[in-house]
DNA sequence: AAATAACCGGGGACCGTCTCCCCGTTTAGC
DNA sequence: GCTAAACGGGGAGACGGTCCCCGGTTATTT
């Protein structure tokens, strides 16, 4: 009984505070790189999180690290978003349009910057997180383009990347209150969305392909 | 004849090429601030403007003095666009769609986190240059209000922010081909600013008095 | 064209900030 | 209650940005 579970060998299971400390810094440093930016100090982090520094070293050992945890950790929450939509039965694009308004909850746009920074965009769990969001955002609009009432000139890259400007934070510390704006200028983008469309849009449907190459 | 034209006493005209190397620093600044966001080191914004780094900070005594001047520009420049396209006579609609698109040339996005942060609002250059085009571009939605294509419950801070948001630069030192993308969402959220309104936007109509005060 | 004063450029010292290790103390788990 | 793992905070070291100094250069004046 010297593993539990299907905890591997050699790892005897890592001590309950010690779990319970990672997740606190992960969930600080979310806030902190949302209100901050990427480039908060380390020791801000761990203040916040009211654990020492050596603490945050030790459960990350650079700065990447602990990006691409908070990374995974809202794409993952997205996508737990985007399934209670799919789950739904209602209007379709309607279910596209509530689940843009929960993405803006979960403050995507702040995590933009670090995603197209310094990266190793391929990491495992990072293209699995993105490749499940990608994957159920793209049932959801085929779903919406279905009930024809989401034109169809868009792809994915269109909504992810719209959502990600428009509910990116302010680098300013204060701030914090525009959600009452993001959601108007959400809902205004949605409707430009709607079929039929109203306009005829220059370039082509962007899809996650094309925003992988810039 | 010791001073010329209208200049002040005791400031006997600078000399051309001190002239020539203010408007280069400025437009290096401002490319820079645009790539890199508004932290570049001012070395750098020297090397790229050609000049040595003492030229800088004689011209501008500290980091903010060089950032109002460039969002002044900007501002300036943008105002041109609106004036230009209040003079043309054409459907109001088509040309407030156009001041749209022209601004995110004039990569007004970048500007935004620089307004923002640490900044004396009241500056009186940045007051009068703020003024100018918030009065154009409340004159170009008036009008276009005024045809009945322009959906009636935004302000001008709707506009205003949602052109920043979609047209900031991400800060990676890449992705500045995303223009293809940029065009197309803003033309999206055109489209969703026409009238008759698809559906019923969330809060009140946002002001740049409720801008400032958050 | 020569004189002169303003202007320029680059090197380097100073300084603040972030990182990351070290070690005495605490705490979970058996 | 014992043991080993985890914790916290202080501080050394390194990095990078700011800003001054001064020898050389260039525009203007007569």
């Amino acid at each position: 009984m010297e593993t539990a579970t299907v905890a591997q060998r050699k790892v005897p299971r890592p001590r309950a505070d010690a779990l319970r400390n990672r997740e606190r810094i992960v969930a600080a440093a979310r806030d902190m790189f949302v209100e901050c930016g990427a480039e908060v100090p380390f020791d801000e982090v761990a203040r916040r999180a009211g654990v020492g520094n050596a603490t945050l070293y030790r459960n990350f050992p650079d700065r990447e690290a602990l990006q691409r945890e908070v990374v995974c950790s809202v794409l993952d929450r997205v996508s737990e978003q985007a399934e209670q939509m799919l789950a739904e039965t209602g209007d379709a694009f309607e279910a596209l349009s509530r689940f843009v308004h929960a993405s803006a909850e979960e403050r995507i746009g702040a995590l933009c910057p670090m995603i197209s920074e310094t990266f190793d965009d391929n990491h495992p769990d990072l293209v699995a997180s993105r490749e499940r969001v990608e994957g159920l955002v793209e049932v959801l609009m085929e779903r919406a383009r279905g009930t024809g009432r989401l034109r169809t000139d868009i792809a994915v890259g269109d909504l992810m990347v719209a959502i990600s400007q428009l509910t990116r934070p302010l680098p300013g510390t204060a701030c914090l209150n525009m959600d009452r704006f993001v959601h108007r200028h959400l809902q205004l983008f949605l409707d430009g969305l709607r079929a039929p469309a109203r306009s005829e849009l220059p370039g082509t449907a962007v899809t996650m392909e094309d925003l992988r190459r810039a």
